[in-house]
DNA sequence: GCATAAACGAGACGGTACGTCAGGTCTTGAA
DNA sequence: TTCAAGACCTGACGTACCGTCTCGTTTATGC
């Protein structure tokens, strides 16, 4: 996606225009290679079979393996929501399952965890994924917090650099959590665990917010 | 080394025997090319060529990159101890600090998260991880509570299940957050940092275990 | 060339004309290609750029590769003339001397051969080099002999059929030494070759004509 | 052939020996697709397919196609003789209707005269034409006419000079008209073209020795 | 003078082959 | 039997051209 659209903004006017098709069923071929094959065993000239299209306009619009596996698992992500369910305790619930499902999916588990190794030799790889990917998932804990907070859950925050530092730790510890439930335990996230999980890190803030 | 010692236990009696600094020569340029290369450019001819070594001796031992850099990695977490500080806190301190001294190692980001995305996928390579790697860590989880309990921090647990599953909570929650924070938000786990998690982590746990 | 003209034989009358000048910038271009790059590295796309065109608008004058050289390379031979110097001794060192400047050219040692090789399995392509090319030199055979019978220095032909294979055999005997010289022996045709060549020929002629 | 030779000369004498089998059946499936496909439309992934070898293989040993043909195409004139046959002119005969049995071959009119045309821009590649093709039937006239002047049918040569001189000339007559009769003018070498042909060389060869 | 219709530039498209590289196996001779 | 060396087969890589196809634009003609 952000392949496509970079190429639109700056894009030439003249010439054969980019299928808009092309875009949608080369991602869709790669989640469906990702599910059945798996990362390390997903080639670009299968996925652009699978596609219908040739490796070259693969190639025109993704620079390799890693950028094209980043858009198409970016967009599973989009789909999480915060419902608000009436207290802090639910909304974490229900995030953190939300959450578990995307991870658990095929597609996610052997896609994502790989791109986030390449990413660590690869600066540009992983500024796209926090910008795909990561950053965008943390506006459920600014927007839970939010809610809380008007809710009277939780105590507005003192000053802007607490706040901030505080929703990276909080994020930190959901998604660290449940990635390290989801793929590296590789144990369900079930609701007694959820229920615990959810427990303990409430406890927590409530005790960090009104302690000294 | 798993490899090989499995090997030796219905290995032959008979013809030259196989080299042990062959083993040491191999782990050790494992780790080197991962450093230089990253996961995805390591390639086992060339791990051969650091060891001093032939590609068929490489595969005589390993069944493939996976294994090997498995076990390459596998060491670099038994360094990792629990030194008595007195407190709870200062210990999950002190374990927060080392476990993320060995993420950060660029042999570890890049190889662990590889094969942990790899084993997405394999099923004998997650047995594998998670012996050699994963559930070697969660006795620090135990030593650490058993201390604390003799200490009279934390109360003992009522029985052997709700022990397991509250070990499991808090091994997914400490290196969950910790594996968050240094390869996928790819912040550093600073004082600061360390200090609020703590703060969280503890009032949780203290909380839960006297809540109802 | 060629194909230009076709087109224009049954072409429309109504639309926007071929661009004359595009034809005649795609066949420089090409020439200018095959001297900086040879036949087998010279593109249809890079010959489009060179001659300030889309590449369809080539396609839309010739079929391919083949046929592009063979028109562009043509050019080359009509500038082959055949001055009368006196004797025919004169005439044949003259002509050779033309012949083999022309297919010392970059362009025709590279383009020529290469055209030839693909017109051994082109019926199609052999017909139109034999027409454009290769046809139009036996005029000089024709005229030269008809000069020599002029003044006496070659006896009339008995019959029309003898006269054809004897042309014929005059030109493969002139036209293959030259050939074979310049671009097989990849020597060149200097004034002494050209001298020792004539007179075996000449000899071999008279004494043909003569004999029994 | 050649590739091969080279690459034992000071090859290594250690690891896995190459394998001798497959240059033969490499030779042996560029030429059957020389036949097939043409120059142009062998691919050398093909030529590995039909050889059962791997691309690899090949280009262990030749740099690339115009190598691969020249060596293949080298092979078919190792067959050429030149048997007495008590006259000067009975031997030329024969030896113009070998090699035109050899020219007409598809193998060799398509792969022939593509190599010759791509060497007219690779020294290199000229240079191997000339040792494994060119220069080899040179020997045919040097005994040719050794074996004339035993006979008496030509007089010996003056000096060294004058006979290399002299040899490369009929070389360029004979093979250069063989050559333009088969692949140019693509007219067959029959007996009458044979024998108008010999005798005028012969004429022109005879009164150039003996006149001025 | 305005519609028609073809040619034009640009460049994306589905393909095929390229020459290279890594994975993992096999074959040699020496240890 | 292991070892170093290196050839081998397989299969994917990313690139280059091919010849075709859309686009939007230009330019003659003929109604």
């Amino acid at each position: 996606m952000v392949a496509a659209m970079q190429s639109r903004i700056s894009g030439p006017r003249t010439g054969r225009p980019r299928s808009a098709e092309a875009d949608a069923a080369i991602l869709a071929a790669t989640r469906a290679a990702l599910v059945e094959l798996g990362w390390s065993k997903l080639t670009l000239g299968d996925v652009a079979t699978r596609a219908g299209v040739a490796k070259t306009t693969l190639y025109r619009r993704w620079a390799g393996k890693n950028e094209l596996v980043v858009d198409a698992v970016a967009a599973l992500f989009d789909e999480l929501e915060l419902p608000d369910r009436g207290t802090l305790a639910a909304d974490i619930e229900g995030v953190v399952i939300q959450f578990a499902a995307v991870l658990a999916r095929p597609e996610t588990r052997s896609g994502l965890m790989a791109v986030l190794a390449e990413s660590t030799r690869d600066d540009a790889l992983r500024e796209r994924i926090r910008t795909s990917v990561v950053d965008r998932q943390k506006r459920l804990v600014l927007e839970g917090r939010a809610r809380a907070q008007v809710r009277g859950e939780l105590p507005p925050e003192a000053d802007a650099s607490d706040a901030a530092r505080s929703a990276d730790l909080i994020f930190d510890m959901v998604a660290g959590a449940v990635v390290h439930r989801t793929l590296i335990s590789a144990e369900p996230v079930d609701p007694p665990w959820v229920r615990d999980f959810t427990r303990v890190l409430l406890l927590g803030l409530a005790g960090a917010a009104t302690g000294p």
